[in-house]
RNA sequence: GGCCCUGUGGUGUAGCGGUCUAACAUGCCGCCCUGUCACGGCGGAGAUCGUCGGUUCAAAUCCGAUCAGGGUCGCCA
C-alpha cells in the first residue's frame, strides 16, 4: 500500500509536535469548509483530527475532497500542536492536529446503515446484520478488547498455579442428562451422531485419574435450549478441575483467581472472602439460589405470625403445608393503586394466585386485607418486618416454590423501581449445600440438581437408596450481582458411589454402563479424589463490561430464534450432503 | 410450547379510521464555504407504512393470520 504506518491515531501527543507520522485508518467524520477539510481519522486506538489544506498539499487537498464516511486511508503528514482557540478539550487528542501531506484513499466505502459510535440507538437486527460495521463502534471494541485481556490473565493465573490448559473433543457422545444435545451426523457410521460438549465435564474427570492433577480450559460449550439475555447455544466456559483438594480449596483458589483479573484488567479490588449463603438460606432469605446482595429487602416469613387469621387465602395456604411472606419495600406506602395492580400480574408470571399489600400510612394502615387481622397479628407483622409510617409490604401466600420465585422476582423489581441497586457495586458470593436432587414431577423421579458426578456430602450418604430428596451435595455456585457465573462440586471418584447415584436418577445399570461404563471402568483405576468449578466467561465479561446482554461482548452471536443473521446459519444443505450422512428430513424443502 | 412488547424513507421517531399524493430529525446527493470538531448555509432525492387476508364508502391507522426481532415463563444436569 506504500505508506508504512508509524503510529496509532490516539497515541499521538504534544511530544510528537513537528514530527512527520504516518496514520492508517477509517473515516470518522469529515468536514469541509472549502479551503480547508477536516477529518477525524479512527483507527482500534482512537482518534485525531487531520487537516487537508490547498497550503500545505494541494494533491491530497484534492482527493480529501472526495473521501467520505468509513473510507480507508493512509495519511503521511506532519503533527503540530493547536492553536489555544482550537483546542478540543473532549479529545484525547485534542491539542494536537495532524497536517496532511500525503494522502491515499486505500478503499472506499458505502454508506454505512447506522452510526459508528458509541451510544447509538439502533434496532440490533441491524447491527447484527452487518456486525462488522457494528464490531467497529468503540464501545464494542472495548469489550472484545476486555474480554481478550480477562482471558489472558486467567491463562497467567492459571499457568503460574501450575494448571495446564488441555483441550477435550467436540465432536463427544450424547448422554441422557441434562440440557438438550446438538447433534452431528457421522458420515463413517451410518445413523450415529456425535454429540457437541454441554461442557468437557467427563473429560476432565478422565483427565484427574490420568494424572493432571490441574487442568484448565477455556472452551465453546454447546446447549439446544431457549436462548435469553444471557444465554447463548453456544457459550464459552472457563473449565477448571483438581485433583488431591477439598471444597475449601477450590473455593479459595477461585476466589483469588476472580479477584486477580478485576484486579490485573479493571484495577478493581475484590474483597476476599467471599460471603457464603446455604442453598436453604438463599432460597429463605432471597428467594433465589443466586440472589443479588447489593441491596436488602429480604424475604420474611410470616407463616406463624399469620397463623389462626380470619384472612381465609392465607389460613388455607397455610393449613396445606404452604408459607406467607412478605418484603418491605420502605418508604413506598405512596404506591399508586394502577402500579400495585400490575405488580398482581407481575408475580402471576411466577405461578402466584395473588398479591396482598399493606401501605403503613400516617392514618394507620391501609390495606384491604387488615380487616381479616386480630391486632396482636398486625403487631406482629410489623415487628417481623420493621414496618414504619411510609412503608409497603407485599405478601405472597403459596407453595414455598412459588412463595420463593414470585417474591424473589418482585423483589429485585422494586429494587429497580425505587433504584435501590447500586450499578458499581460487586456483590460476589458463594451459594452452596444445594440437594443433591431435586424431584422432576414430569418424569416422576428424581433428576441431579447439578450433575450425576457431583458428590453427596459424607453424612447424607446413608441415605442414597433410602431417602435421595434429603442428601445434599458438595456443590458450590458463585454468583456475582444475581447472576451465576460459575458453578462447580467435588466430584464422585468411586464406582460404587457413583452407580448409587445413577441408579437414584433412575438409570439402570445396564444403561448407566452404555452410556458412562468408560467412566465407571476408569473410576477403577486409581482415581484421585477431586472436584472442580466452570465459569460462564460470557456472563462474566458481560457484568465487567456493565451490559444487558451477552450478545455484546461476544463478536458474532446468535438471536432468540439461534440464528446467524450476518451470515444466515442455519441454512438448509445440499441433498448429496444428507445422502453422504444417510440422512432424511421430515421437513419439506421451501420452494 | 405459553405470555408480553416491537415492526412507517438508509437510521431513529411522529402519525393511530378520511385533510397521509405520509411529517420530523439525522444520514445521503449537489452547490457554496480556510478553523471546524454532532461545522455552517442553500437546494434536492429518498418510505405505499414487515407480509397476507378481512372489516369499512374509506386502513399506516381496526381485526385475524403469518414472518422477523426483543423480553420472559417453561426449558437451561
Amino acid at each position: 500500500m506504500g505508506l508504512k504506518r508509524t503510529d496509532s491515531c490516539s497515541n499521538i501527543t504534544k511530544e510528537h509536535d513537528g514530527k512527520e507520522i504516518v496514520l492508517c485508518g477509517w473515516v470518522s467524520r469529515r468536514r469541509d469548509h472549502g479551503g480547508l477539510i477536516f477529518v477525524d481519522l479512527r483507527d482500534r486506538s482512537g482518534l485525531v483530527q487531520v487537516v487537508f489544506s490547498p497550503e500545505v498539499n494541494m494533491e491530497a487537498f484534492r482527493k480529501a475532497e472526495h473521501i467520505r464516511t468509513e473510507f480507508v486511508l493512509a495519511v503521511r503528514g506532519t503533527v503540530s500542536l493547536r492553536k489555544a482557540e482550537t483546542i478540543n478539550p473532549n479529545m484525547k487528542t485534542g491539542e494536537i492536529e495532524v497536517f496532511g501531506v500525503e494522502l491515499r484513499i486505500l478503499n472506499s466505502a458505502n454508506t454505512p446503515p447506522f452510526y459508528i459510535q458509541d451510544n447509538i440507538d439502533v434496532d440490533e437486527i441491524v447491527r447484527l446484520k452487518y456486525r462488522y460495521l457494528d464490531l467497529r463502534r468503540p464501545e464494542m471494541q472495548r469489550n472484545l478488547l476486555l474480554r481478550h485481556q480477562v482471558t489472558k490473565a486467567m491463562r497467567d493465573f492459571f499457568d503460574g498455579e501450575g494448571f495446564v490448559e488441555i483441550e477435550t473433543p467436540m465432536l463427544t457422545k450424547s448422554t441422557p442428562e441434562g440440557a438438550r444435545d446438538y447433534l452431528v451426523p457421522s458420515r463413517v457410521n451410518p445413523g450415529k451422531f456425535y454429540a457437541l460438549p454441554q461442557s468437557p465435564q467427563i473429560f476432565k474427570q478422565i483427565l484427574m485419574i490420568s494424572g493432571m492433577e490441574r487442568y484448565f480450559q477455556i472452551v465453546r460449550c454447546f446447549r439446544d435450549e431457549d436462548l435469553r439475555a444471557d444465554r447463548q447455544p453456544e457459550f464459552t466456559q472457563l473449565d477448571v478441575e483438581m485433583s488431591f483438594i477439598d471444597r475449601e480449596d477450590i473455593l479459595a483458589m477461585m476466589e483469588t483467581m476472580i479477584s486477580y483479573l478485576f484486579k490485573k484488567t479493571m484495577n478493581t479490588e475484590i474483597s476476599l472472602p467471599m460471603q457464603r449463603l446455604s442453598y436453604r438460606e438463599a432460597m429463605d432469605r432471597y428467594g433465589s439460589d443466586k440472589p443479588d446482595t447489593r441491596f436488602g429487602m429480604e424475604l420474611i416469613d410470616l407463616s406463624a405470625v399469620c397463623k389462626g387469621s380470619d384472612f381465609k387465602v392465607f389460613e388455607t395456604v397455610l393449613t396445606g403445608g404452604g408459607q406467607v411472606k412478605a418484603i418491605n419495600v420502605k418508604g413506598y406506602a405512596a404506591i399508586p393503586r394502577r402500579e400495585l395492580d400490575g405488580l398482581v400480574n407481575y408475580v402471576a408470571t411466577y405461578g402466584a394466585k395473588g398479591l396482598a399489600w399493606m401501605c403503613y400510612t400516617a392514618e394507620g394502615i391501609k390495606s384491604p386485607i387488615a380487616k381479616f387481622f386480630s391486632a396482636d397479628i398486625l403487631d406482629g407483622i410489623t415487628n417481623a418486618t420493621n414496618a414504619e409510617e411510609g412503608d409497603l409490604l407485599l405478601f405472597v401466600a403459596d407453595k414455598p416454590a412459588v412463595v420463593a420465585a414470585a417474591l424473589g422476582q418482585l423483589r429485585l423489581e422494586m429494587a429497580r423501581r425505587r433504584d435501590l441497586i447500586d450499578p458499581d457495586k460487586l456483590a460476589f458470593l458463594w451459594v452452596m449445600d444445594f440437594p443433591m436432587f431435586e424431584y422432576d414431577e414430569e418424569a416422576k423421579r428424581y433428576v441431579a440438581m447439578h450433575h450425576p458426578f457431583t458428590s453427596p456430602q459424607d453424612e447424607d450418604m446413608e441415605y442414597l437408596e433410602t431417602d435421595p430428596g434429603r442428601i445434599k451435595a458438595k456443590a458450590y455456585d458463585m454468583i456475582l450481582n444475581g447472576t451465576e457465573i460459575g458453578g462447580g462440586s467435588i466430584r464422585i471418584y468411586t464406582r460404587d458411589i457413583q452407580e448409587k447415584v445413577f441408579k437414584a436418577i433412575g438409570l439402570t445399570s445396564e444403561e448407566a454402563n452404555a452410556k458412562f461404563g468408560f467412566l465407571l471402568e476408569a473410576f477403577e483405576y486409581g482415581t484421585p479424589p477431586h472436584g472442580g468449578i466452570a465459569f460462564g466467561l460470557d456472563r462474566l465479561i458481560m457484568l465487567m463490561a456493565k451490559r444487558s446482554s451477552i450478545r455484546d461482548v461476544i463478536a458474532f452471536p446468535k438471536t432468540q430464534s439461534a440464528a446467524d443473521v450476518m451470515s444466515q446459519a442455519p441454512s438448509e444443505v445440499a441433498p448429496r450432503q444428507l445422502k453422504e450422512l444417510h440422512i432424511k428430513t421430515s421437513v419439506l424443502a421451501k420452494s
